[in-house]
DNA sequence: TTGACATTCGAACGTTCGTTTGATACGAAC
DNA sequence: GTTCGTATCAAACGAACGTTCGAATGTCAA
């Protein structure tokens, strides 16, 4: 049976929402077809007919799902008008608000930033693809826009490992879950949160300055 | 044929060997049984025989191998005596050094790391071990040390986020080599690890120093 | 030499895997 | 109403999976 068009697209819907779902839980290879399928309440055949192969849905996955995730991330540094100089701080502070700005307590929030972790552990072309079309052109971002801040004098190379750090916080205490509740005795909360984003942009920005004076 | 008792072991100890690389290339999931037993130049069976199965040879790779390597790390930070009070600094650039001393451009020398972030996505029971046996008390022992410095007077909840910092750029500049070598352009060799050792120390300081003026 | 024990080996077990195929159902175009 | 193209479904494919089993092979003690 034939579906009218808008129920067309939504089995290719329901496949990319559940594979990104359980591809960010368990792994590409610890997710079979039929776990897909299942939880997208479709046939076992429909993903090599949508997609061709599992492979391929999981490169799709990452152009259909998680690369405009990270794109809504980025665009809220575009928010800066051009000729706008803003402070250092609130670039850090937009960039890991926008980035910890998902729920974390929600595990939907955090399938994005766990997909790209599972793939930079574990790299296939999907990370070729991540790399060139979102970190690069983030971190170059992110990069001018600090260097607005007229009192941010650093090198490029050193800036850049100024962001690489930033990156690196917010990925770690979106990721370690287990690590961060044991150490801090907080659970995954807005409260947690809000303490995450204050902790890594005073010490980011502490680390920038400091990098200045010495 | 039964192999003398000098050799014994070392079936088991070949197993784990491969086991330990190719669970930190490709993951629990992503290598069968026959890949391990052929690195292993051993029987398919061997595993059984000598582990049970296959997801006690994982547990067993973590006890025996990635456990005993990060106590390595974290005993440097014991050579401090009991009365001696180092400068915070001191206490960081060990920490790092120590985290990122193996040769980055070995792969044999991320393993360990590789391996507890892979665990930290995809959490099982060597979670708990790891967390409770060598994440918390070396947590727990770095803060103590920083306190030493009597120019750091953090509360407790401040200082565990800063070392969980640390932790977080150790972590992320050992992985995430894609996007590393992408943004600054450099391998991975010594050099870079160099530079990595004292941007993170750099950072970090100023992010510690800077918490306590504010 | 014999017996007990530990390990290796060969072969097979039943399951699950990703993929393929052909039949079927449906809507749209003519 | 017929035709055509698209989507769904049921069933099966061969390959690979983790595990098991019994025979073969070795060592060591009696």
């Amino acid at each position: 049976m034939k579906k009218a068009p808008a129920e067309q697209e939504e089995t290719k819907e329901r496949i990319l929402e559940a594979a990104e779902a359980l591809f960010a839980e368990r792994g590409f290879e610890g997710v079979s077809v039929r776990d897909i399928t299942q939880a997208a309440q479709t046939h076992l055949s429909a993903v090599n007919y949508h997609f061709g192969s599992k492979k391929q849905l999981y490169v799709e996955v990452f152009r259909q799902s998680v690369l405009p995730k990270m794109r809504n991330v980025a665009e809220k540094l575009s928010l800066f008008s051009e000729d706008e100089e803003p402070k250092a701080e609130e670039t850090i502070s937009l960039m890991v608000r926008s980035f910890l700005s998902r729920p974390l307590h929600e595990l939907a929030g955090i399938r994005a930033v766990t997909l790209i972790a599972k793939e930079m552990l574990h790299p296939s072309e999907a990370l070729d693809m991540l790399a060139n079309e979102h970190i690069k052109p983030t971190i170059s971002r992110i990069g001018k826009l600090l260097l607005r801040d007229r009192s941010i004098t650093l090198p490029e190379s050193e800036l850049n490992l100024c962001v690489l750090s930033i990156f690196a916080q917010c990925m770690y205490f979106t990721i370690a879950r287990a690590p961060v509740t044991l150490i801090t005795g907080k659970s995954y909360d807005e409260d947690l949160k809000e303490e995450l984003v204050r902790h890594i942009t005073r010490f980011t920005m502490n680390g920038l300055k400091g990098s200045l004076e010495q």
